[in-house]
DNA sequence: CTTGACTCTCCCCTAACAGGAGAGTCTATA
DNA sequence: TATAGACTCTCCTGTTAGGGGAGAGTCAAG
């Protein structure tokens, strides 16, 4: 009978991590004295402890290890757990394989511009919902207030129903510096009844999209999507639909441009 | 001003984690309410979140992110520390690498044998230790026992020295049925006086060696050698040194053979 | 018999929140 | 104006796999 001293330099495993492993059941002493508490070890329980050390070795918790760790198990459960535990380390492994591109890249333009870059750039699945919206070619860029002006002039009573920040999209793939096809849109819930160009559609979900997030005036929102052009092609991805602005605070009364937030989604496809 | 849960939604962060960056300072809201301790926060802190999410997303600690999303850091100690993220990222994408293959090569040998394997192999340090040791060729195997008679009977009273299991090496690199060299040593704390052919020395260390517990006969133990030599091969290793047997629990009075336990370790090296 | 090494249980700590309890607050509608 | 329902607050517990330490009891050698 081995001390868990003992047991501890035996098996090069910790005397906090053996009375744990007893604790939960995963390794029970062969006896342990009813005045004392002192547990007592054999040095026949070192295959199941080396088992054990093996499969959380290999990265299962020790949950599983004890169900893999008992006796007459079918094998059928265990080739299940096993390849469970294998596709969540490919997928792990998958990952960290891109965690490492992005830290690279994330290294290379602050090597380039001496600082963190100013647009952080995300990957997100964008939900379907439901809006009021018109859509318009308009002249200039300059014309944008005014289809805002239309879009609130019917529905700003029904603040109650809006669910979201008003987006815009920009319908033409290419940038077109004039006659551009915009569609301003305000999220929102339940119906509401609408005339004149004013309609009611589901923008549309989209699978991924990469987004970052604009401050200040509009006047240099172009440095967004210059950001987001250059991590697209860096990841070798390519727009794939419209691109959206969501204006999360935009103009209104007291709210100076350099305090505008806009978050700025292109949809994007991995590029073939 | 959003309250938590507009915030929350804008941001697709949950409440409770707004509510533990405000806690350890990583995102405070602009303001709270004196009296009913209500958040507020901005729109404008929107990129922030932002870069912390993005920073998270790397694989950094939210200590980390911390440090990395305070103003004006000198950009030495940002490279230094995306840089440490980056090693460290992959080293554990070469640990999961080597974990998957151990996985695979564990489910293949389940659907070979149907069962879990009888041999559990990893890959140990070896530390250097003192020992008292005799070493000779033996003209059959059977001929151990006596060696084990002739060291203890010399080192027998120094019981309170003893550092360890008995060791027994074998420094033929080929399996020899006759005529093998072995060496049984003792682990010895301290020094004793030995005399004739038993002598005091350091086993040396040994970098990594794959190593397996047999649990019964001698017998039957060259199945545990066959487990390590085909470990080896499929791991794309070759052996390294001597062999060692170490009995963690050997023959004694009231030992029935069938609980003998004994650790195999087998020098190894990468194979080129 | 003493001393030093060992062991016991119990409690707190980790990271990044999730879940829930119980109490207080805000706001839209009747 | 009253109230219901939605929202928010703090506080507590739980998650993994133990590590660190306190205070008390136990064992073995000299």
């Amino acid at each position: 009978m081995l001390k868990i001293g003992d047991f501890s330099r035996l098996s090069r495993v910790s005397v906090k991590a053996l009375r744990y492993y007893d604790e939960i059941g995963l390794l029970k002493p062969v006896s342990v004295d009813q005045f004392s508490g002192y547990r007592y070890y054999s040095a026949e329980q070192l295959p199941r402890l080396n088992r054990i050390l093996v499969l959380k070795e290999l990265g299962l918790s020790l949950e599983e290890v004890a169900v893999l760790a008992a006796e007459d198990l079918p094998q059928a459960r265990i080739t299940e757990l096993l390849q469970a535990k294998q596709t969540e380390l490919r997928q792990r492994l998958n990952e960290d394989h891109s965690r490492l591109a992005q830290l690279e890249q994330l290294l290379n333009a602050i090597a380039k511009e001496g600082t963190m870059p100013a647009y952080d750039i995300t990957l997100k699945k964008l939900d379907a919902q439901k809006v009021a919206c018109v859509r318009a070619i308009i002249p200039t860029y300059s014309d944008i207030p005014k289809l805002f002006d239309e879009l609130f002039g019917q529905i700003g009573r029904f603040q109650s129903k809006f669910a979201g920040a008003p987006v815009a999209l920009y319908h033409d793939l290419e940038f077109k510096e004039r006659d551009a096809d915009v569609e301003i849109a305000m999220p929102i819930r339940g119906d509401i009844t609408v005339t004149g160009r004013l309609k009611m559609h589901e923008l549309p979900a989209v699978a991924s999209a990469a987004c970052t997030i604009h401050k200040g005036s509009f006047d240099q929102v172009g440095d967004a999507y210059k950001a987001l052009m250059s991590w697209i092609e860096a990841n070798r991805y390519q727009m794939a639909g419209p691109a959206r602005e969501v204006y999360l605070q935009g103009p209104g009364p007291g709210v100076d441009p350099s305090s505008y937030v806009t978050e700025i989604q292109l949809p994007v496809e991995k590029a073939k």
